[in-house]
RNA sequence: GGUCUCGUAGCUCAGCUGGAUAGAGCAGCUCACUUCUAAUGAGCAGGUCUCAGGUUCGAAUCCUGACGGGAUCACCA
């Protein structure tokens, strides 16, 4: 049981004991004792003053008196205004330093019996990766990180769409438009070689669409169906679409290419198969540079047809409808969202029939207790939607569903369109973290006496450092604003100050010669300094578990910053190796030892490593 | 237009289920390396928490409304 909820049980006891009152633990509000206040702990004596009918007062001298006769931890307790701040033992948080100086699974719960699944990144196959698929990316990889430090076990995966009319864009322009060039012989990356053939159909695409707004037809359907005052430009904007679908012969081509994927044609397939696997190789080597990986994959090809044998169970439970032109909907208005369509009137499935067909699938290959979706807010309604249908037809893990919804991402010039060329590619991103970091290095000059190899190695920590950490010190939900110039920044609140701090506590044990680690008993009053590090150290735990429930990988961003903080001050103010006694350099060295360690697990948890020097 | 979401310092962000004087970083201006790594530390300056009501001992936080961004409302994925 966690100290807080140790004093919050008590506190209830002795208010149940002198007033025969019944409270929920939620009611004992207890806090850190803010910096400025002395004091370890502050309980907030204001909600007890209506209950009790007492003055905050007698109220805190009751609480306090309490505490001190029943636990065995507290030092003593004072008053101020209506707050109780508890003064702890300091033999108490040296037990605690002790332990988790000791314990080498701090911060690593107990296995709590819970299967989850965790699907991110789910990329398109018709372009490489970019700085949005990195975000979600980011958060996957590390709000599993956190769920297995929870205690569950956790399968990673992500579904590949790897059919479709976009996919056949690629493969129609690099059939047409090629000359049978290849990522071997062009030297591209392979999926950056796949997207350069989506660009080019959309490029030719363009042309033939401007081509046809002269013709008479073209004016003829402006004439048409254009809204009341549209200028010609707006509409044919507007009409794009459309035209793709009716008019085009790229459009008409690609469609009957998808068509023909559909049928199984041997060189559709073919071509299909080969374009894709360019496009695998490619995001393999961006996911290793990112450090991630996944348990088992699904791929659209496979699922996209499921889903529409539960639509008929769920039509002969009458949880669907059918309408006269034999399309399948739900009515979703008692949950306060409208009625959605899950099946053609062609009998094709949409979106949400595969949707649905793959949780099913999902839960039968790996039966899980929950199911996370990192997916963009963009989605929001979808999941809604595709949530309460999987509780309408009572599936039986619908309790652990959860959309990891996360905000788009803002470059300083406004949103990233693909259409501008404003996207900000993966590889390129990760390549200039790096360098930037490259070439901080080589200003300072520290690194001198490590291998190239591991020299490329500590570059490419901290400026995947930098970047990570820039992305996930974010909460999810929040839309973020992206400035590659404060993304390579290296000072203050980023990836590297943290690193740092860890770097730093190397050097010192590297350096450190002898000591005695029993003489760290003998250290029995620790400086303010000090105990700030252990109290703040001793917050792991709960955050993790925090982290974990509120899927938010920014709360351990923030406690590892904090933590980083206070020990570059405590490293500033206080000789480590040259202590003032042989029991204070040992108490220290435990105390950074733990400091490392801790700062070292939870950046784990957002997938970013430590290097050894900077 | 309906629904959802966001609005905190010049900029990027914290601020947990309501709690003490709203915090960091960047940018700006000072200062500190013969010391265990200055990718650091100390300081100055920077705020009507978008606005208006309400709930209460107490509101950046909860409720209502307005304003301003964004998303979404396809037999698209």
């Amino acid at each position: 049981m966690s100290l807080i909820s140790q004093i919050q049980e008590q506190v209830l006891e002795g208010i149940r004991e002198e007033y025969k009152l019944e409270l929920s633990p939620n009611q004992v509000v207890i806090n850190p004792t803010r910096k400025d206040v002395e004091g370890d702990l502050t309980l907030v004596v204001f909600p007890f003053v209506k209950m009790l009918k007492k003055s905050p007062q007698m109220i805190g001298e009751f609480i306090g008196e309490m505490l001190m006769n029943k636990l065995d931890l507290i030092d003593k307790y004072d008053l101020l205004g209506g707050f109780l701040n508890i003064h702890l033992k300091d033999g108490f948080w040296n037990e605690r330093l002790r332990d988790i100086y000791q314990n080498e699974h701090f911060g690593v719960h107990p296995k709590t019996g819970k299967k989850i699944l965790v699907e991110f990144s789910s990329p398109n196959t018709n372009k490489p990766l970019h700085l949005g698929h990195i975000r979600n990316i980011l958060l996957g990889w590390s709000a599993s990180k956190i769920a297995e430090a929870a205690g569950h076990e956790v399968i990673k995966t992500q579904i590949i769409n790897d059919r479709g009319i976009a996919v056949c864009k690629s493969m129609l322009a690099w059939q047409k438009f090629s000359d049978g060039e290849t990522p071997q012989s062009s030297g591209i990356k392979s999926d950056h070689f796949v997207g350069k053939y989506y660009v080019i159909f959309d490029q030719k695409l363009r042309e033939e669409y401007g081509n046809w707004q002269d013709s008479a037809k073209a004016k003829e359907v402006y004439q048409s169906f254009k809204k009341e005052g549209e200028d010609i430009d707006k509409f044919f904007k507007r009409y794009k679409n459309n035209y793709f679908n009716e008019y085009s012969a790229l459009g008409a081509e690609a469609t009957t290419m998808l068509e023909a994927w559909e049928e199984n044609d041997t060189e559709v397939r073919a071509l299909w198969q080969k374009m894709n696997q360019w496009v695998y190789d490619g995001f393999e080597s961006t996911y290793v540079n990112l450090g991630v990986n996944f348990d088992c994959l699904y791929y659209e090809s496979d699922t996209y047809t499921l889903g529409k044998d539960i639509i008929e169970e769920g039509l002969s439970k009458s949880i669907f409808y059918k309408k006269e032109d034999g399309s399948v909907w739900i009515d979703l208005e008692d949950k306060k969202l409208d009625h959605k369509l899950v099946l053609r009137s062609n009998g094709t499935s949409v979106y949400m029939t595969q949707d649905i067909g793959t949780a099913n699938k999902r839960f039968k290959d790996h039966g899980v207790d929950a199911m996370v979706y990192v997916v963009g807010d963009e989605q929001d309604y979808h999941f809604k939607v595709l949530f309460e249908i999987l509780k309408a037809m009572d599936e039986p893990y619908t309790e652990g569903l959860y959309h990891l919804s996360y905000g788009m991402i803002d470059l300083p010039t406004g949103k990233m369109k693909s259409r501008e060329g404003t996207v900000v590619d993966a590889d390129d991103l990760m390549a200039e973290v790096i360098e930037e970091a490259r070439l901080g290095a080589a200003d300072r000059g520290i690194l001198e006496e490590l291998s190239v190899e591991e020299q490329n190695e500590v570059f490419s920590q901290i400026g995947m450092g930098a970047l990570k950490y820039f992305i996930l010190k974010v909460g999810p939900k929040k839309r973020m604003v992206f400035d590659p110039k404060d993304s390579v920044d290296m000072q203050g609140q980023t990836g590297p100050y943290i690193q740092n701090a860890v770097v730093r506590i190397n050097s010192i044990l590297r350096k450190l010669e002898n000591w005695n680690f029993d003489l760290f008993q003998e250290y029995s009053e620790p400086l303010e300094a000090e105990k700030n590090l252990i109290k703040h150290i001793h917050q792991y735990p709960d955050l993790v578990l925090a982290a974990d429930a509120e899927r938010d990988p920014s709360i351990l961003a923030s406690f590892a910053y904090e933590l980083a903080k206070d020990f570059h001050k405590f490293y500033h103010d206080v000789r480590i190796i040259k202590a003032e006694s042989e029991m204070a350099k040992a108490y220290r060295v435990v105390l950074c030892t733990a400091v490392k360690d801790v700062l070292t697990k939870a950046m784990d948890l957002l997938g970013i490593e430590m290097p050894k020097r900077m």
